[in-house]
DNA sequence: TCAGAAACGATCAAAATCAATCGAAATCGA
DNA sequence: TCGATTTCGATTGATTTTGATCGTTTCTGA
């Protein structure tokens, strides 16, 4: 084992418990005590200075991240077997941006997880209109173009005529698109329509369409409709979809992925 | 002992101290020590020094980078006698946004002090370039609009062409505005070329002009021109700024606040 | 509700780091 | 060359940070 030269400086530290505090989304005392090598009175005094500059707040054992809606996901992911199969789907997603290309991805939390895996890539050109995705990539990774436009709370995306105004003027070489339901019958559909057009913007500008999205959301429909299948190019989607719904959708030149 | 040709010249030592900082994020006194080869006073001294010309911040055990990452931490530092100005000028510029208006803010220290006071603020509509502004008014607040393009990631803006494409459909009844740098002779000057562009852009299509920024900003000049005086409405400032500058910009017209 | 365990805050002493000072060496200008 | 000035390194006392201890508070399970 190295021994560790000198102690890490006291900001370094702090950064450090804040990012394993963000991580986790939470962390206990004993457990940064561990990782950084230093009593618990210097966490503990740590903490308190991280919860003064309103990075966390401290709880009895620990302490729980104050920052980015982002990681809250994350948080009650963990557990989750639906987020496991998102997160499957976005690491095979990956393997199809190629070097140098520029790829647009929509907001959900499919898409935020290959987000994730592209801030390792500073040769490609992220698009995108998710807050999320945003802010995954905003300290460094690829070249990233925010659509903008009007903040949609409840989904942290940017929607509206604003945000086609930009997007009419780029074009992407693959869209990554989440969504809320597919089905043979009625296509792509989402819950909002404003979402919706814009996913529909982007179809018509990228070179190819790449749809995310586990079994459990086959065969359902949602309120609003985003497109038809030939719009469509690739299904990354899991094993637990119905056989004949891929065949049918092969036999419709789709190429479809299955994990 | 290794002969050493000649000991590295001052600035020449300072430069490589400043670069080990950054490359680093921090850096200790003791590993410059090893790496230079020099006593610890000197390592002392120059870190002082390079924390005058504001390119480090001297902690307990070494030094942080202010130009990357870490900077964060120091950014909203309660301690720092500038952010306390800097909120001052905030709070009053505050009083200037009126019920229902729209308002616009540019990427600074001091305007995000603003959007921070703006959240409690759910009647108006904020629009903005700074990717912090938008993070901070994302949960909740007033409407946002957030104008997109390329992220610059050094100051957390969105510039280019692509961001005023959607700023020209727009239209701010006040657009608040920080600074690199004002002077009376060459006017409103700021780092960075693509910065200077939308900060004109928006200042065009706004009802009123608001700059903020603190004395230290005055009379100091930037490499990019944003504008000369007469796009500016209102100047909120400090009392630490010379009589005359307030004089001269009264007789133009400009409304300044002191604070 | 109560008792044991875990976590907490306050306090103090040791260690590391810092600032101030002084003298030596190098550099500069005349 | 000489004196002045600047830069550097060493020493010392002051300051900051850290870890350990101990009494108190909070949590947990019976």
């Amino acid at each position: 084992m190295i021994q560790e030269a000198h102690p890490a400086l006291a900001p370094e530290r702090r950064d450090r418990i804040r990012n394993l505090v963000r991580e986790g989304g939470v962390a206990r005392v004993e457990d940064l005590r561990k990782n950084l090598n230093v009593s618990v009175a210097t966490i503990r005094r740590d903490l308190e200075i991280l919860e003064e500059e309103g990075k966390i707040k401290r709880v009895h054992g620990g302490a729980v991240s104050m920052e980015s809606r982002l990681e809250e996901s994350v948080f009650d992911d963990k557990t989750n077997q639906a987020s496991k199969q998102k997160k499957r789907i976005a690491e095979d997603a990956l393997q199809l941006v190629g070097q140098g290309e520029s790829v647009f991805l929509d907001g959900g939390s499919t898409t935020l997880f290959l987000a994730r895996l592209l801030k390792q890539r500073t040769d490609i050109t992220v698009v995108t209109n998710s807050v999320r995705a945003m802010e995954e990539l905003a300290d460094s990774g690829p070249r990233l173009i925010f659509t903008g436009g009007e903040l949609r709370r409840i989904s942290q995306t940017m929607v509206g005529p604003l945000s086609s105004a930009i997007l009419e003027n780029i074009r992407v070489d693959k869209a990554f698109m989440g969504t809320m339901g597919f089905c043979l019958k009625n296509g792509i559909t989402t819950t909002d329509p404003n979402e919706a057009y814009i996913k529909r913007v982007v179809a018509e500008n990228a070179g190819q369409v790449i749809l995310m999205a586990d079994s459990s959301k086959a065969e359902k429909v949602s309120f609003a409709r985003v497109s038809d299948w030939d719009q469509v190019d690739i299904l990354i989607t899991d094993n637990d979809i119905p056989k004949d719904f891929t065949k049918t959708l092969r036999k419709r030149g789709i190429k479809v992925r299955l994990l």
